[in-house]
DNA sequence: AATCAATTTCAAAGCGCTTTGGATGGGCGG
DNA sequence: CCGCCCATCCAAAGCGCTTTGAAATTGATT
């Protein structure tokens, strides 16, 4: 069923169909009644590809489905940051696109998909220090928002991102307040802006009690639990071993949780952890009592609140980039106690 | 830059720049260098949706995102599976698409897919015990590859599929010859047909071997952390508790690894487990030697098998629904050991 | 009854591509 | 030198929608 054939069977013109469809108001509420009804009894729906490019908008995301370089990772919050941000898109009528290429070559793709007219506007994820992701996309003139933020980028650009310096800063303190002085950091990859805002937190906390950094206390590489469990492993045979961690994300917390017990130590006890926790459906933190004590922040919601700032922007071409910050919250699990005394 | 403009600057007709760019044979060769020389230049790639309103092609792949209905958890196996298919589309040019809706209407979604023209064909994710999306798909005239099977379904379908019956035989049958008598079954969700296919092997093995079923030891439920934990927790906590765990998921795994070192227990010795591993990206088990004994099958790899399929069945719409069963090969690690003595 | 404005409807153009059905011209055999 | 065939190119239609500009209808006003 198509415009034209609805329009003949209602006797009426395409024009006037279209309008009564798309809530235009030059058409008399009976005539409209008439067609909706028609076209609901058809399950009449305008084929997308004609009415966008009749309208000249795709009515689509695009994405470039996070992958690390190093190992091909999928960044594991994908999953639920689509859900949260398709939730939003789907509100207002725009499909999610999807892309990955062999060579990562992600600047082939975002010219691709401007000249082929094939998204309204795109997603940046995983952004780096210095991402010239972004002045390219400015360059080509495809609109974007990025999840998260890069530091070293001057231009203005959206972003929905976490307070991830405050975040671990709290988190840190918290760990200080409860006689903690040997705090180990295991962050996310060095080039990943979020990594160095963790530190930055981390660092301020740290120098605001006076306690030096110890480079042997941080590490950083890819937050897979295998990583958590390594560089948990070799802090703890260190000559004077760490009596807390900092970690960036649950995955790498679950390494870090397993060198812990297979080292014969108890979590929140002999060490205590707190992680960055994204709220990952299939990996919550616990039920009732969290399991670790986590600077929480759902990354889904972030998903939602990026898409509604995207559709505003898309919808507002020329008011100027919308920047959102969010708080994570600390949550005091089980994983965090007194600093154990020395014997 | 557009068909016509550029053919403007070539000094030739729509038709012929048309031609070149897409292979035909009509045109000389000279005129074609010319012309993709020209196209290079400008970067010229013909709009996503003329050319599909002119082909009827959509080129799009459409794919509801699979969460479960319960808790609204996104399958951990979503960015995995989508970075494998996503690889094999794009190379024939298919973009991946992805919609989610409030209520999980997913027939809804479906209709207005084929109403709007606006994918060539879908995946269909996670599917139940006579799951009725396939009629449902077939009537609709969506064509479908299903990632999974169904059993109860009587007409032909496309899937790509694990053989999970035969893994769980295999891997039950192994810790059987390990002395194992006791042997859990912690499972994902009854109505998901794969878990239906696990339970089968389990129980196979167990009844090859002389062992009744003992319904205590069998649980499932949505495959979290949380899950595995608390239903070992419990099984650990009776009267007669296993000596080992079969288990479906690497997440609920974890949780089962927390609950036996909580029970001051160690794995692979007091107690035996043998998980599945969709070998996840980011949640590798182990580095070398796996954590856990495990039946592993890439998510990621049927992802690009099932791709490939579904390009094969859009070129060839008339051959018949095209199956494929992948095999899961069972990777010793240090979860499994002898069944302890019992004093 | 005639006029005018507002309301309602419509025909046709246009979005950027593919594809059908010629048109054109050069090379060849007769 | 003529006619035919093949290689090469092109004009125009069509995909299904929106939107412009104009026409037809209605109702109110003189």
């Amino acid at each position: 069923m198509n415009l034209k054939s609805l329009a003949e069977e209602l006797g009426l013109s395409q024009t006037t169909v279209s309008r009564a469809l798309n809530g235009y108001p030059e058409v008399s509420e009976a005539t409209r009644q008439r067609v909706e009804e028609a076209a609901r009894r058809h399950n009449y729906r305008p084929n997308s590809r004609a009415k966008g490019l009749a309208t000249g908008r795709a009515m689509v995301i695009g994405q470039v489905i996070p992958t690390s370089v190093q190992h091909e990772m999928v960044n594991p919050i994908f999953g639920d940051f689509v859900a949260g941000a398709s939730m939003t898109f789907s509100r207002y009528g725009y499909d999610m696109m999807f892309t990955r290429v062999p060579d990562a070559d992600e600047s082939a793709i975002y010219r691709e998909y401007r000249a082929r007219g094939a998204v309204d506007a795109v997603i940046l994820q995983g952004p780096l220090v210095n991402d010239q992701r972004i002045p390219l996309l400015n360059e080509i003139g495809l609109p974007f928002i990025v999840h998260g933020r890069s530091t070293g980028i001057a231009e203005p650009y959206a972003f929905v991102d976490v307070n991830n310096t405050r975040a671990f800063q709290h988190a840190t303190q918290f760990l200080i307040d409860l006689g903690h002085r040997r705090i180990a950091l295991i962050n996310g990859l060095e080039g990943m802006d979020f990594a160095q805002r963790r530190r930055a937190g981390y660092e301020a906390a740290l120098a605001a009690a006076g306690i030096p950094l110890d480079p042997a206390l941080m590490r950083s590489d890819e937050m897979t639990e295998h990583f958590g469990y390594r560089e948990t492993r070799a802090l703890l045979a260190q000559d004077n071993p760490p009596t807390a961690i900092m970690a960036a994300s649950m995955i790498a917390a679950l390494g870090i949780r397993r060198a812990i017990e297979e080292a014969g130590l108890t979590l929140g006890r002999d060490v205590s952890v707190i992680t960055h926790d994204d709220d990952l459906s299939y990996l919550k933190n616990g039920q009732d009592v969290p399991i670790f004590t986590a600077t929480r922040s759902s990354v889904r919601k972030a998903g939602e609140i990026l898409a509604q700032c995207l559709v505003d922007s898309i919808n507002a071409p020329d008011a100027p980039p919308q920047q959102r910050m969010l708080e994570a919250d600390l949550l005091v699990g089980r994983s965090t106690g007194p600093a154990p005394q020395r014997t």
